[in-house]
DNA sequence: TTGTATGCGTTATCAG
DNA sequence: CTGATAACGCATACAA
């Protein structure tokens, strides 16, 4: 804190008035003399009180704070997410406490504990590529303390979730590939226990048996670290005797390390092999080619997740939900067959 | 809050103590029985006790909490730089209160008000665009609370600041591009009232001055809104009878946006035009060609201004310091003057 | 309309 | 080693 913040006790002792009258007084409550009202309120502005949110926040039981855990700050998604739930949280009066799991449980077990030491109304969470059970999430369904999961969620708890259907986004990137006129179509998965990764791998495979194509096990690569994965899992990809001619991706990241790859390798694409990313990033745009990928709206789900977790900490009986988002393809070179001569 | 979360009330009645033996034994202090010592840690983890921080910030008159203030938190440049600070707050024990200003000067004043209500311990600050004057950063100076500004810093304000030699990176760039031949370099400036436009354009003017090249006024073209406006300022910069054989651009994007208009206007690159652009953004390495970038170290930059804050916090009379960091350029296809045939 | 007393959850200062 | 009691800054029921 400071050295000598002005307190309410300073503006009763200079005005001689008791503390209450001025605590009324500076919530511009009714019953109170609008003469001394005023006084306090412009002694307050000339002392540049700022009234104490902690001692607030210890007598009426709330923090008007918001407890948010994503797996890493700096990517892009999580950046518009953020951008969302902050936007939204100001305007409805919380503050955000914004940490990163770095995508270790772990490091998320003890970042829950120290929101919830903080009190934090409520905690938003889109768990860590590590994170294999939900323990860790039961302290906060014990103490009651509501709970917003988003984006990447955990199954087998019960809690409002804010979702994109990556089921809905897998089969449609597949789809259009298939519709590209690619027969063999691998996938570059994501971790494991994700559920982004289950969900966008079942949409993969619905798309398939649409369309009466065979699933190869080998064509589907998981990959536990993402783009860190990713090349291992193309070179894997393409070493064997029969090989894909379209790619979907987990992620852009991973994406262009496919494209990188196959262009080094004297692949044309999308010609040879059509490629598809997922989250829209800015590099999917500026690639070369420029990379079709599923938008996910990002700024969106932060401000609903936010506006959902608000709900469950004004009204504690509000039912669980799950909000789920449509995304939506942006087409571009990487699977455009028919342009793609026009592509310099 | 929640409904009943266990206090140390609750531990000393069960176990017929008193609260203060409680508070010892959770605390692990010396003068206190063994026994008696197991028992209340026992029971706290049985129970799932947790510390009510806000209650030990009212009597330690500190919340461990540091606010932050950034024009948008998904930025790439943000990105990084938050993750850093995440990190390091997070290793000396201390939380992130994180907030966006998204470029507006009055919002920004807001929220250092209600970081102020919260009792931060420190707040660090990158300013927005729309700030011009440093009314708003005097509360904190006349409350004493620790500020640590980075990045985009204000000009006359005595406090601690973390930058990095944009004077250097904007020098670098140029001076690159003149060693890649480049006789007459047009510069996409950024919002005039920031520091890092003015010392990029500083260095700019400087490597020019070096290699007693012409300063031509209708080359520096100034960007309110970086990247939004960087299309209209690129197509002034073409449409004189001169026009420029380089460009250097405050960032990465619009360093793209100049690249776009280019190539769509039939001009090679870098044959024709070299463009530099600014963050090594992840768009610079996989745009088409790749945009020779300076790299500025964002993640060190966040440890070093939590670091410089938590030195304020915990010496009052710590003296104000300026730290700065160097940048690094990432040269790539855009400036490759020699290698720009191998481009496919 | 205003003041007094009490409490929020914790720690610190004393006595015992 | 342990237990009362008073703070921290504020809000509120109750009294005046």
């Amino acid at each position: 804190m400071s050295k000598q913040q002005p307190t309410i006790k300073d503006l009763a002792r200079k005005l001689r008035i008791s503390v209450s009258t001025v605590s009324r007084a500076l919530r511009d409550l009714p019953d109170v003399n609008p003469e001394t009202k005023k006084a306090v309120q412009d002694l307050a502005r000339e002392l540049h009180y700022e009234p104490n949110y902690i001692a607030q926040s210890l007598i009426n039981r709330n923090t008007k704070v918001i407890g948010v855990i994503v797996p890493v700050i700096s990517a892009p998604v999580f950046g518009r997410i953020l951008a969302g739930m902050h936007d939204t949280a100001q305007q409805q009066g919380y503050q955000l406490m914004i940490c990163q799991s770095n995508e270790q449980a772990e490091l998320e077990a003890t970042l829950i504990k120290q929101l919830i030491a903080f009190k934090a109304d409520g905690i938003v969470i889109s768990v860590s590529s590590e994170t294999k059970n939900a323990a860790s999430f039961d302290v906060l369904e014990a103490k009651g303390i509501p709970v917003v999961f988003f984006d990447r969620v955990p199954l087998n708890v019960h809690a409002s979730k804010v979702v994109v259907d990556e089921y809905q986004g897998g089969m449609m990137a597949v789809e259009h590939l298939i519709q590209s006129g690619c027969k063999q179509i691998g996938h570059l998965a994501g971790p494991p226990d994700l559920s982004i990764s289950t969900n966008r791998l079942n949409g993969y495979l619905a798309a398939l048996k649409k369309y009466s194509l065979p699933v190869r096990e080998k064509f589907i690569i998981p990959c536990p670290r993402f783009e860190e994965d990713a090349l291992k899992a193309v070179r894997q990809l393409f070493s064997g005797k029969e090989v894909p001619d379209g790619i979907f991706a987990i992620n852009d990241a991973s994406a262009i390390i496919a494209i990188r790859y196959l262009k080094k390798k004297g692949i044309r694409i999308p010609e040879e092999v059509a490629v598809v990313g997922f989250n829209n990033d800015p590099i999917s745009e500026v690639a070369h080619p420029s990379v079709t990928s599923v938008m996910e709206p990002g700024y969106e789900m932060g401000c609903r997740t936010i506006e959902t977790v608000i709900r469950h900490i004004r009204d504690h009986h509000f039912e669980a939900q799950t909000i789920v988002l449509k995304s939506k393809l942006m087409k571009r070179e990487s699977t455009d067959r028919i342009l793609s001569n026009k592509i310099e």
